[in-house]
DNA sequence: CGTGTTTGACCAGCGC
DNA sequence: GCGCTGGTCAAACACG
């Protein structure tokens, strides 16, 4: 449980675009739209343990919950492909502090089993303010058998996103994609996993040490410019006010990685290989540090809701068609859990700026061009973050 | 030196 | 209980 701000906003902002367009939400570019506004809740305090912004939100989700929805809800095993297995969760949304609880679980992006149940949420309020998309919720343990106590599988909650891979300009030359975020993610692991040809990607969160947040990504069975993203854990921390990842990070080619690239060139995915740039790293993390805590409303981006077994790009289509989300994919309602100070957040564009193409930046400047510069320096503005809950900021 | 990626091996959960 | 599979670790290596 961790926050999944970052990586949701990136999720967003990836596929942001894409869920603009309808049908080929995957493989199209994000477009931004002018006149897209985000949603004017006004969140204004992030809180919750972990910063979690929407921790002051009610839980959105609870209320499908509530109402049993179309499917039932997922539970995620854990297990297998992005953990969206069972059912089960429900209680634990209910719960205040269960991130997850507010994140929807969504139909098996991955293309995973076909049994699999999942869940869907379609709560308005998140849906179309805050981008949630589908979240998968599973309660997964967060585990690592090896270090303390966390179990694997068994029922670490897990928050699964949906979302376009990358347009072009985010994808490696190799064409893997790189969605970024602002939350550093280090890449401890890839594996293939059984029947889908792309291997997964096991990211931690390396903004901090002490921080549990971990994330994987493949690419979806089903839809191949599809990513499937599963959070798993929270983040201990706020923000990253800086990306140390990627200091080491800039591998312009993996040496070895070059060489190991063919390995994984074989799956062809985008995302695993982060990169050595930065920007790639940014890139690969399709979260959004804000997001995180977020509640999945981040997520809506990609994140569709697989009710009825419909597979991510159908799904999308849905969502896409219910939240018109930016171009960038950003979250409506989303407020990153920066200190309240708002020198933060320009120091940490500032930061963000000195990545090319990094995404946050197209968003911020490409995106909205046009817009006031305030806006461009100031992601927050977009959010209406401000402490006031001002919702013009947002409108682009 | 710090951080990231790659990759094989290990371990545990899960299904039969 | 066994085998499969997924998740994580840790060594080796690369980059700035």
């Amino acid at each position: 449980m961790e926050t999944y701000q970052g990586d949701l906003t990136d999720i967003v902002r990836a596929s942001g675009g894409a869920i603009g367009s309808s049908s080929n939400i995957c493989s199209e570019p994000p477009i931004l739209k002018s006149d897209w506004q985000f949603p004017t809740i006004g969140i204004e305090e992030p809180t919750d343990y972990f910063g979690d912004p929407f921790s002051i939100m009610g839980d959105p989700l609870l209320h499908d919950i509530d109402t049993p929805p179309v499917s039932g809800f997922l539970e995620t095993g854990g297990g297998g492909g992005g953990g969206i297995e069972n059912n089960s969760i429900v209680d634990d949304r209910k719960r205040p502090c269960n991130i997850f609880s507010r994140m929807q679980i969504s139909s098996n992006p991955m293309g995973l089993k076909a049994g699999a149940p999942m869940l869907v949420s379609h709560d308005h309020r998140i849906s179309q303010n805050s981008f949630e998309g589908c979240l998968v919720e599973s309660p997964v343990q967060i585990s690592s058998p090896r270090n303390t106590g966390i179990k694997r599988r068994k029922s670490q909650a897990k928050k699964v996103v949906c979302i376009p891979a990358p347009a072009p300009a985010n994808s490696r030359a190799s064409g893997e994609i790189v969605p970024s975020d602002l939350w550093a993610w280090r890449k401890y692991g890839q594996k293939p996993i059984k029947g889908s040809p792309y291997p997964r990607g096991y990211y931690r969160c390396s903004s901090s040490k002490g921080c549990s947040a971990r994330k994987q990504v493949e690419r979806s069975r089903t839809d191949p410019n599809m990513l499937v993203i599963t959070y798993t854990s929270e983040h201990n921390h706020p923000w990253p006010t800086q990306r140390n990842a990627l200091a080491g990070s800039t591998r312009s080619q993996p040496s070895k990685n070059t060489s190991s690239a063919p390995k994984n060139s074989s799956t062809s995915d985008h995302h695993p290989q982060k990169s050595t740039n930065p920007k790639e790293i940014n890139a690969e993390n399709v979260s959004s540090p804000v997001l995180d805590h977020g509640n999945s409303t981040s997520d809506h981006p990609s994140v569709k809701e697989e009710i009825k077994g419909q597979d991510c790009k159908n799904q999308i289509e849905s969502v896409a068609d219910d939240r018109e989300l930016s171009t960038e994919g950003f979250p409506h309602s989303y407020k990153p859990a920066l200190p309240a100070d708002g020198n933060h957040s320009e120091d940490f564009f500032a930061d963000l700026g000195e990545i090319e193409a990094d995404p946050l930046d197209l968003l911020f400047t490409r995106g909205f061009s046009g817009e006031e510069e305030h806006k461009t320096l100031n992601p927050f503005s977009f959010f209406n973050w401000n402490t006031s809950g001002n919702h013009n900021s947002t409108s682009f």
